[in-house]
DNA sequence: CCACATATGGACCCATCGGTCCATATGTGG
DNA sequence: CCACATATGGACCGATGGGTCCATATGTGG
């Protein structure tokens, strides 16, 4: 019963192009109009298909989380150990300050950065995507754990809060414009507190 | 030679209730009926005295960077020891997180999250704020390697920068909605780099 | 008390904001 | 091939953005 005119268009391709722009720039720093150009869209397909810049936002939040969080978990899966990977994640984090790119940060973060509970729908939808990053990290610690590499009696989900206030410092200093050096000499003092 | 009409209202004040904006929403989100309204001023005063938006937050900036790390200063002088200093700021940083009040963080870090380099003069601004704080950092380490509660060895620069990070992130933290207990048992995990 | 310098209020300006509407194009199922 | 459902482009909208301008008020030094 798939009835009238077929979309011109790929809704995933074009939410992948909306996040790249709230990412970059941040909600209230798009406008509309860059909404349109960067997913390449009437303004009516825009309206009809997303229904507003809110909604489109709630849409690319709820994606980043989730992409993020797969991707980080797939991450973890393939990596050689609990605290390799914790590793990898903060100096990867760090290397964004070398990138020629402007560092975009993470979407989460800097959500709650910018609306910073002032507006409570998105303080949950905030609050959701660091609870996924949170259960990242503490499945990585607890894996560390068995491997022997973090101490058994260490409480995870502690260590998996700091990471992510750490992750999360860092990324901030990259954004502040701290050098490479500087800010991969920041992470062998968070992971020392893991020892 | 104090020609003309004066000013009816005090100009300090009228920055720090602007600044007082700037730093609970932001600069894009704050519009200059904002400030108007919070600093009592007609908009030709507001033109006269400050010339535009941005020429006021670059004021409000550099006092909220001078006014804050002269304040920092001082809780250094009084305090009983350069680690004390060092784990106040980070519980009081975490202490927001119970106050009644919204979050505001820190405005120099939320410049930094807000502009991430798209603009470069912002970017030296921001700059001249982390380079301020991380002097204050750096002061207390050396501080307390005299005192000797943390080793000699360590290098004051990479932990002034370790401390700044992390102090953003734990404001971050907090304005992600990250409950009083979460946060402040993030605290020790920080302090332990310092052993 | 006069001439002048500065301050103030408020009308006004144009660009942009997010969002709506309608006429038209283009596909589908019967 | 027709009826219909949906998609699309573009005109349009009121509100708000930052900023300017001018007439008027109010103080100063001579």
């Amino acid at each position: 019963m798939n009835m009238g005119r077929p979309l011109e268009f790929d809704p995933e391709q074009a939410l992948d192009a909306a996040m790249g722009v709230f990412w970059a720039s941040g909600y209230g720093a798009t406008s509309v109009q860059d909404l349109l150009e960067a997913m390449d869209l009437s303004k009516s397909s825009f309206y009809q298909a997303f229904g507003s810049k809110r909604q489109l936002f709630e849409r690319c939040l709820r994606r980043y989380r989730e992409n993020t969080a797969a991707a980080m978990l797939d991450g973890l899966d393939q990596t050689v150990s609990g605290r390799r990977f914790i590793a990898d994640m903060l100096y990867s984090a760090a290397g964004e300050a070398c990138l020629g790119e402007k560092p975009r940060g993470c979407l989460v973060m800097n959500t709650a950065n910018e609306f910073a509970q002032q507006d409570a729908t998105v303080a949950g939808w905030v609050a959701q995507g660091v609870n996924r990053f949170t259960a990242v990290f503490r499945a990585a610690v607890q894996r560390a754990q068995k491997e022997g590499e973090i101490a058994a009696a260490k409480d995870p989900e502690a260590l998996a809060h700091y990471l992510v206030s750490s992750m999360s410092g860092l990324k901030t200093m990259v954004k502040a414009g701290a050098g490479e050096k500087t800010v991969r000499d920041i992470v062998p003092l968070i992971l020392s507190a893991l020892d």
